[in-house]
DNA sequence: CAGAATCCCCTCAGATACTG
DNA sequence: CAGTATCTGAGGGGATTCTG
């Protein structure tokens, strides 16, 4: 019923859980590039197959690309944020700003003070 | 875990069935106000129970407010859109945008176009 | 290293029936 | 009219084990 609509698709996998910590962990890195490990550990917590399936439906939504180095072993994956997927933190800064507006009270999430947040 | 984050509370609500399109509804309503059975009768097939529900969690954010009219019976109940509600419409409007920037394969919903959307 | 495969639990939401 | 109560099925996510 609603789930062909695609700002309601969004806002889905947004809410899914581990998403939007992946989402900001791609950020912060270098060429807003992570790799497999290093997003679980920075993830404290989450578990190889979540990690995983996250990954591939970002990968499938366009907001992040694969780029695997098979040169050498082990291999190394790497995961990038696209432009769209640039285009996206955007937004969660628009959910930022309206959290921190009208809900001051409870301002902070498990990671770090949305105030301090890279956001 | 990050359960406890602000942001992603108020996507989580959000991606919850029947939300979106409530807010929707509401904010097209005389003064951003609708009556139960309105929003009932509007959104074709969602349950009391859920539609109850739903506006329980969307007055406990403070997103919406319950006034019950008793004076005569059978009792009139509104709800009405606040003023973070209006601005959440707002960060709605965002996510919109993006969409049909990067998404605009698919971008219709089961009520209608998100370019004829009123977002 | 970067996953895939299984199993299990728990929450979400639909259906149905009842009430002030 | 505007809900509440109960039951059930489906999907989300954690823990664990295995592999190219």
């Amino acid at each position: 019923m609603q789930d062909v609509c695609t700002v309601n698709q969004t806002v889905r996998y947004l809410a899914r859980k581990w998403t939007l910590l992946i989402i900001l962990e791609l950020y912060k890195g270098q060429g807003h590039t992570r790799r497999f490990t290093e997003l679980k550990e920075a993830l404290g917590g989450i578990t190889q197959k979540v990690l995983a399936e996250r990954l591939r439906e970002l990968e499938h939504e366009g907001i992040v690309t694969r780029r695997v180095d098979a040169t050498d072993f082990p291999v190394r994956t790497e995961y990038t944020l696209t432009e769209s997927g640039l285009a996206l933190v955007d937004v969660v800064r628009g959910i930022k700003a309206w959290a921190l507006a009208w809900k001051v009270e409870n301002a902070t999430c498990g990671n770090q003070d949305c105030s301090v947040c890279v956001l």
